[in-house]
RNA sequence: GCGAAAGUGGCGGAACUGGCAGACGCGCCGGACUUAGGAUCCGGUAGCCGCAAGGCUAUGGGGGUUCGAGUCCCCCCUUUCGCACCA
């Protein structure tokens, strides 16, 4: 048998790699780049199925990619700061710092066993006071140009853990850690003004053609711009009202005004209500019903009327003004017209308080319809009825010529609103960047100046769970002197939502070690945009949409000159277990060490890129694995079959008087590589990369049984076997054609193959083999002959026989003829592939 | 409700621009080699009819375009994912 060890090879030749630094880089402008990049990790403390999956996908494309001779820059990262190390802290008493370190360390260990070839010497750790100083940096850049602004708002609020939750800490309406209900509660807190560039993350999406439609999609909804106008209503005895509507159209139609709970003009309703107390009751409880049913699901339309009127300023018309708990504050003014005939909601709403419907927008084809037997609203555009001056035109051409008018009055104009919001970005927390602002009773919010960056994080805080940020129970980190007066000020004890650090790490490898600047201007000129990036789905939204936001700023501040970071997205599937995600709950976790120590990286590796495509859910078998596994053995024994033979120097060339035999694996070798190539490189499907490899070497053993060695079955080939030099060089061809071709799978049998081959230079950066048309193209082929449209023959003829050709011995062919005697051809097709097709009657 | 994707053997999945459906692997069946093998190698493996040659039926369902449809068009069903009262 073979001494095919691969946990051997595994250290042996990670250490290799180790040691000479194969795959650092450095920026050549006398070579083209490729920047190959995997979502850096959170530091969790184990490595799990799903990154081993991530980061051998970009693996096979970064040492396919060196091989086709690109200048690769693929590196690693750990984005070390967030809630997990912290609530660690909080439960074992262990430093943030130290178990973030320490799991790093780890995880390290676990990624290099996986042969994965990063570029170490430029990894980075967002907790490092050298990396977040810039997140420092980057903050007072944008609080000078007006993009980092503070304001009040809401948050949720755990009662009985006294602390501030992110959204995705509230499941149900409950806290995660102790199950109390959310409250909202009112804080200053720090924004990022994102809306800014709401338009251009929007419009930019276009350009993005090498992303997953769905991504690109689920950014557009996030995004979502409306375009629509904003009138004035003005309100009987008190201050005009706007609202936003996208159907100026139906305006007519707008029988009464709602206002969101949370509306400012309620308040001072409330005020001037002849009952405040039970007024203000009744709004209380809408406002606290709100959040949690928004969390939950859909809830029971409910409002009531304030008491008060406004004027519909295009009907004149004195129309009521309610308050209803399903008017959002936050998106458009917080302000509604209700147009019930031609919404669903406002329909349910008047219906449901029977409030006046009327209708003002006819669809084409069909009859005015009755208010009052109407089943639901009617949504769609049509002709305008009962519309004034406006009846008679049609929506939505007549939309524009509304808010002409409107514009002309001075009672309304056009406007866009869009669902993304500011970002907010302030964390009650420790394990975070602090955010460099001093404040100062007599000069107010005051930026921590550039020389004195980066506010460093306090070593000490104590963990209790409790109260506010840890940072603001420690007076030596608070207590500070103005640096505008000199007086005594506090420090903002807050501390940047995580998403801040992963925003721009891409930049960063690109200029790792720089202590003065984000990175030069230079090296990212040179390595950005990122070429292919591949990580987790859930990634979709957040932090790809802030990346490109961080990305137009720094570029606005005039250090990158791009306006996307990312050219090519590739979101991989998960790792499932008898259909669930893999778990420490469900306890169907496979530990990637285990399968690394039986069977070694490159099986686990072979494994994750051939049983499905990357995109798609990843469904466990240890019998896959074996599977992989014994496709390596394969490969090694044929190999060591023939090294003995063809190894060394001085093989002759393939030559043109070969065997049919030869003839076909020199075909098959060079059909390997064009489709090998293809399903990387343009197609990126490595499980039938990995198939194509395993066809050849099927082949290789079927060619080898034809040989006076014959096949890698046979202990020792009989003694004084010789074989023909073509013989050779067509297996030497395919050999190595083969080992080049499975080293961005499975680097460390593939080195060692490469080795007993006889090469010196390693692997890694020996040249991908070049396709030859001519070799692949095939002397003879079958041409398959249909008669209407079923398969009824088969031609073996030359490749280049003409169509007339083709078209004669088709009809000459005895399957065929029994299929057509005593019947009319009434056409032949002779199409490309090439296959004749006739039809008969 | 809106948006995106997907339905192909026992299973994971192939099928590149409309051109031989089921590549490759897993599993299963048979054979070889063996003291033995759960090692290895070789062969078989969509279903149905047939001794066979061969034939018929098959890519969620129903229509259509075409010499030819898993692929394109229309309608419907199912599943997964994302957003979810955005006015």
């Amino acid at each position: 048998m073979t001494d095919f060890k691969p946990t051997e090879l595994d250290k042996k030749w990670q250490q290799h790699w180790t040691n000479e630094g194969t795959f650092e880089v450095e920026a050549d402008q006398t070579r083209p780049k490729y920047y190959c990049l995997d979502m850096f990790a959170y530091p969790s403390g184990h490595a799990h199925m799903g990154h081993v999956r991530n980061y051998t996908i970009g693996d096979v494309m970064a040492r396919m990619k060196r091989m086709r001779g690109f200048n690769v820059l693929h590196p690693f990262g750990w984005d070390a700061f967030g809630l997990p190390a912290e609530n660690a802290a909080i439960k074992s008493g262990t430093h943030p710092e130290k178990s973030t370190l320490d799991n790093i360390a780890h995880m390290k260990g676990q990624l290099q066993r996986l042969g994965i070839s990063y570029a170490w010497n430029r990894e980075i750790a967002t907790c490092l006071p050298e990396y977040y100083k810039f997140n420092q940096w980057i903050f007072l850049k944008m609080f000078e140009r007006g993009l980092a602004y503070r304001k009040r708002s809401t948050v949720n609020w755990c009662p009985s853990c006294n602390t501030v939750l992110a959204n995705e800490q509230v499941l149900d309406g409950a806290c995660w850690r102790c199950g109390s209900a959310v409250e909202a509660r009112e804080l200053e807190q720090w924004f990022f003004k994102i809306t800014a560039y709401a338009d251009e993350l929007l419009q930019s999406l276009d350009t993005l053609h090498d992303w997953p439609d769905k991504v690109v999609a689920m950014q557009r909804n996030w995004i979502g711009r409306s375009e629509g106008a904003r009138v004035t209503f003005p309100v009987v005895g008190g201050p005009d009202i706007e609202i936003f509507t996208t159907r100026i159209d139906t305006i007519f139609g707008a029988t009464f005004v709602l206002l969101a709970p949370e509306h400012p003009m309620v308040d001072r309703f409330a005020r001037e209500a002849p009952d405040p107390a039970t007024f203000r009751e009744r709004v209380g409880r809408f406002r606290a019903l709100d959040r949690e049913a928004r969390l939950t699901g859909a809830i029971d339309k409910e409002g009531f009327d304030t008491g008060r009127k406004a004027i519909n300023p295009f009907t004149k018309a004195e129309i009521p003004i309610w308050i209803a708990n399903f008017v959002l504050a936050e998106y458009g003014t917080g302000a509604i017209m209700a147009v019930p005939a031609h919404d669903q909601r406002d329909f349910e709403f008047a219906r449901k308080y029977g409030l006046p419907i009327k209708v003002v927008v006819v669809e084409a084809g069909r009859e005015t319809p009755a208010a009052a037997s109407m089943p639901d609203a009617s949504t769609n555009y049509g002709r305008l009825v009962d519309s004034g001056e406006y009846s008679g035109q049609d929506a939505p051409a007549v939309i524009g010529r509304m808010i002409a008018d409107a514009e002309r009055q001075g009672i309304g104009r056009g406007e866009t609103q869009y669902r993304l919001k500011d970002w907010g970005i302030s964390r009650q927390r420790y394990w975070g960047t602090p955010i460099p602002i001093i404040y100062c009773e007599k000069d107010g919010v005051v930026p921590v100046p550039y020389d004195q960056l980066p506010v460093t994080l306090p070593k000490v805080a104590a963990f209790s769970g409790r109260g506010d940020s840890p940072l603001a129970q420690l007076p030596e980190f608070v207590n500070v002197t103005c640096p505008v007066c000199g007086g005594p000020a506090k420090r903002e004890t807050d501390t940047m939502d995580t998403f801040v650090d992963s925003s721009w790490y891409f930049l960063r490898f690109c200029d790792p070690a720089n202590d003065d600047v984000l990175f030069e201007p230079a090296a990212a000129a040179y390595w950005m945009p990122v070429d292919f990036y591949v990580g987790g789905i859930e990634h979709a939204i957040l932090h790809l949409l802030y990346s490109r936001f961080f990305t137009r700023v720094l570029r606005d501040i005039g250090l990158v000159k791009l306006d996307e970071p990312f050219s090519r997205l590739l979101t991989q599937g998960m790792v499932l277990k008898e259909g669930a995600v893999m778990s420490k709950s469900k306890g169907n976790v496979v530990d990637p060490d285990a399968m690394v120590e039986k069977y070694g990286a490159d099986a686990l590796r072979l494994y994750m890129t051939f049983v499905a495509p990357p995109e798609k859910e990843l469904e466990w078998s240890d019998a896959g694995l074996e599977g992989c596994f014994r496709f390596l053995v394969r490969v090694w024994r044929v190999v060591d079959h023939w090294v003995e033979t063809i190894g060394g120097e001085g093989m002759p060339q393939c030559g043109d008087d070969c065997t049919p035999a030869e003839r076909a694996l020199r075909r098959k070798t060079h059909e390997t590589i064009r489709r090998v190539t293809i399903d990387i490189e343009d197609r990126m499907h490595l499980n039938t990369a990995v198939s194509s490899l395993m066809e050849l070497v099927n082949e290789l053993y079927a060619f080898s049984e034809g040989t006076a060695h014959g096949g890698p079955t046979r202990a020792e080939p009989p003694a004084g076997a010789m074989e023909r030099p073509q013989t050779l060089a067509v297996l030497r061809e395919a050999i190595d054609a083969l080992v080049v071709m499975l080293s961005p799978f499975a680097p460390h049998v593939a080195e060692e193959l490469w080795q007993m081959l006889g090469n010196v230079e390693d692997l890694s950066r020996a040249a991908w083999p070049s396709f030859d048309a001519d070799v692949a193209r095939a002397e003879e082929v079958v041409v398959p002959v249909q008669i209407n449209g079923k398969v009824r023959a088969r031609l073996t003829v030359r490749a280049d026989a003409s169509e007339d050709e083709l078209r004669e011995l088709a009809l000459a062919d005895a399957a065929v003829k029994n299929h057509t005697t005593g019947k009319t051809i009434r056409k032949v097709v002779v199409a490309k592939g090439p296959l004749v097709s006739v039809v008969v009657q």
